[in-house]
RNA sequence: GCGCCCGUAGCUCAACCGGACAGAGCAUCGGAUUUCUAAUCCGGCGGUUGCAGGUUCGAGUCCUGCCGGGCGCGCCA
């Protein structure tokens, strides 16, 4: 609806040729806004203030020129001059109802946007180490990922969703030391478990399921002698990594790997259904260990050496990062020859680029700001604009219960997981709750209010509605009556009262919220919003009765409020929470 | 010390490249039900947008400095 005003305004700006050069660089939808006042019109526009400058003309004279300019249209009703210089427009009812009409022909697929060709987005989220069960951090990651790729898929972009699995490395090696060590617990080892290693549950339940081939049950003596002593009298790393060591040697690096390979899996596995029962879906799961294996790192390295971007310092090898902007240069390989993660990382970016993708989005934890800078370099330097990764930053998730804080550790093991936290809340209010808050804010998720089921509970709130919606049409059914929506449609002109004044307004606004939310990655601006609608539908519900015995106003009437519940099931089914029919 | 983010009502938060009297929910106070679900609605109370400057016709929003909080600053992953 907004498309209407910003052509009307384009079409006046463009009818004063004298205004070419003023305008020349002005993004007219910017200037267009929804009025937060009614007295202000439907819509706004500051066009005149914005160009007053430029054209050297009095703000209001030049609104009285633009409005003149605007051609006649059905759709206007009115056009005013307020202020400083705000052209305030008023539409026609009949704007509004076709609005219906459309949201009734278009169902499940309103305020959805043309499919655009390009660019073609890859977006990566959560992305956890697979080292254990996602916790309640990482399902915040993974409720605003889910959230703002079906606000960019809405929205009309080409988008894929992908995991990185961060299986290589050392801490897989710790990964499978543990799971090593406490199968040899439950083959009657005693033993203390090393500080450093995974202490969660967990690992014994994947001790108890792995494949034995080619494990043995070693000597204590043999497994620990002459291995540093352990924290705290020792170096926790030192003694976690000589037992890392030994386990290869006494079980042979295809033993050890046969561990640490199951291992993982499973553990990934579990990540997986974890977050496909939370309606978080990936399209990609792309392996750390298959960079690797596929000499994409070296690959990459080889780039950068050709372009001189690499050079030899202590030893190691660095990248020319800070040419690129970062704060220094950074190394990619160890004075001990192994490549640092950072090296990976600009062979993973650089390997998405070349999968085709354009635009590269990637969802991260706000303890990794420093990442940004650096990978954007590491593009730049591979000959990718710098400027087509975007790095959206997530602040941290605080548990309350009963007004107090819930502490979390990973290695300790006593972490509250997502599974846990779905379990308990649900998933409906575990999705929404994650995605209230903007992302650069840090959220505090009251489990109690996530459960309660009472009006102080946003989810019930925005579910209620639909649900009351759905329950209206039960009742017409009970009482044999039936919807004529082609008679509603007709019949829209009926709907004068104040509430549905606003119900219409707010119905209207929908296909705008969806591509400001995509557009700022921001799902809580359709959080928001279907509260704004629930509460005018509640409004409504509570002044006028819907199933009354003029068959014209309650066809209108019922067809304003299903116009309602598609556009409440449409906005929950982008935040993946579900649109109940009867609660 | 340097860098990034945040600071808005008693609490939790909104505010669309800067726009009209800064908005919601909770809490609190008062009201609405012979009714299509009261998991609802209507109204009242509540603000020097951390502080001080600056830019602008116009600043919560942009710039500078300060105060307070979070996070980072590895040849870790």
């Amino acid at each position: 609806m907004k498309s209407v005003v910003t052509k009307l305004v384009r079409d006046a700006l463009a009818a004063l040729p004298e205004l070419a050069d003023a305008a020349a660089d002005l993004a007219l939808e910017t200037t267009v806004e929804r009025t937060r006042d009614p007295d202000h019109g439907d819509f706004a526009t500051n066009v005149a203030m914005r160009l007053a400058k430029p054209a050297g003309m009095n703000p209001r004279a030049l609104a009285a020129k633009i409005v003149a300019a605007i051609p006649a249209s059905n759709d206007v009703d009115k056009v005013e001059i307020a202020g400083p210089g705000f052209i305030n427009i008023y539409l026609g009812a009949a704007a509004f109802h076709a609005e219906v009409a459309l949201i009734l022909e278009r169902d499940v697929c309103y305020g959805r946007q043309p499919q655009k060709l390009t660019p073609r987005i890859l977006l990566e989220f959560v992305s956890a180490n697979p080292t254990g069960p996602l916790h309640v951090g990482h399902g915040r990651h993974g409720a605003y990922g889910a959230t703002v790729g079906n606000l960019l898929e809405a929205a009309g972009y080409d988008v894929d969703r992908e995991y990185y699995v961060n299986d290589a490395g050392r801490q897989m090696d710790i990964l499978g030391l543990s799971v090593w060590l406490r199968w040899l617990e439950a083959h009657s080892m005693k033993l203390d478990f090393p500080a450093a290693g995974y202490r969660g549950e967990y690992i014994r339940d994947i001790a108890a399921a792995v494949d034995t081939k080619g494990i043995a049950v070693v000597d204590r003596g043999v497994l620990l002698n002459g291995i540093p002593a352990d924290a705290p009298e020792g170096d926790k790393e030192a003694h976690i990594g000589a037992l890392i060591e030994r386990a290869k040697d006494l079980l042979g690096k295809d033993g050890f790997n046969h561990i640490r390979q199951q291992s993982l899996e499973s553990i990934r596995q579990d990540i997986e259904q974890d977050l496909a029962e939370f309606g978080v879906v990936f399209d990609y799961w792309y392996s750390e260990q298959s960079l690797e294996s596929t000499n994409r790192i070296d690959a990459a390295l080889a780039i950068l050496r050709d372009r001189d971007m690499l050079y030899e310092k202590d030893g190691a090898t660095w990248f020319r990062a800070e040419q690129f902007g970062d704060e220094k240069d950074r190394v990619v390989i160890r004075e001990n020859g192994v490549k640092t993660y950072f090296a990976s990382d600009i062979a993973y970016h650089f390997d998405k680029r070349e999968r085709g993708y354009d635009y590269l989005i990637d969802i991260l934890g706000s303890d990794h700001h420093g990442y940004a800078p650096r990978v954007s370099a590491g593009l730049a330097a591979m000959g990718y604009d710098a400027g087509s990764l975007e790095v959206e930053l997530m602040q941290f998730v605080t548990l309350y219960r009963d007004g107090e804080k819930l502490s979390m550790s990973t290695r300790s093991g006593e972490f509250v997981t997502l599974r846990e936290l779905r379990n308990e809340v649900g998933n409906d209010a575990a999705r929404f709750f994650y995605v209230m808050r903007s992302n650069d804010q840090h959220l505090d998720f009251d489990l109690e209010l996530a459960k309660s089921r009472s009006n102080d509970n946003p989810v019930y709130y925005i579910q209620y509605a639909h649900a009351r919606i759905a329950s209206v049409f039960r009742q017409l059914a009970e009482k044999k009556l039936s919807h004529d929506g082609a008679n509603g449609c007709r019949g829209l002109a009926l709907l004068v009262e104040a509430q549905e004044k606003a119900l219409f307004a707010a119905l209207s606004r929908y296909p705008e919220v969806i591509l400001l939310a995509a557009t700022n990655r921001a799902p809580q601006h359709l959080v928001h919003y279907l509260r704004e609608l629930a509460n005018e539908f509640h409004s409504y519900y509570n002044a006028h009765a819907f199933i009354v015995d003029d068959v014209a106003l309650r066809d209108a009437r019922l067809t304003l409020i299903t116009a309602t519940r598609i556009v409440i099931s449409n906005g929950l089914s982008i935040l993946g929470v579900s649109a109940p029919e009867k609660m």
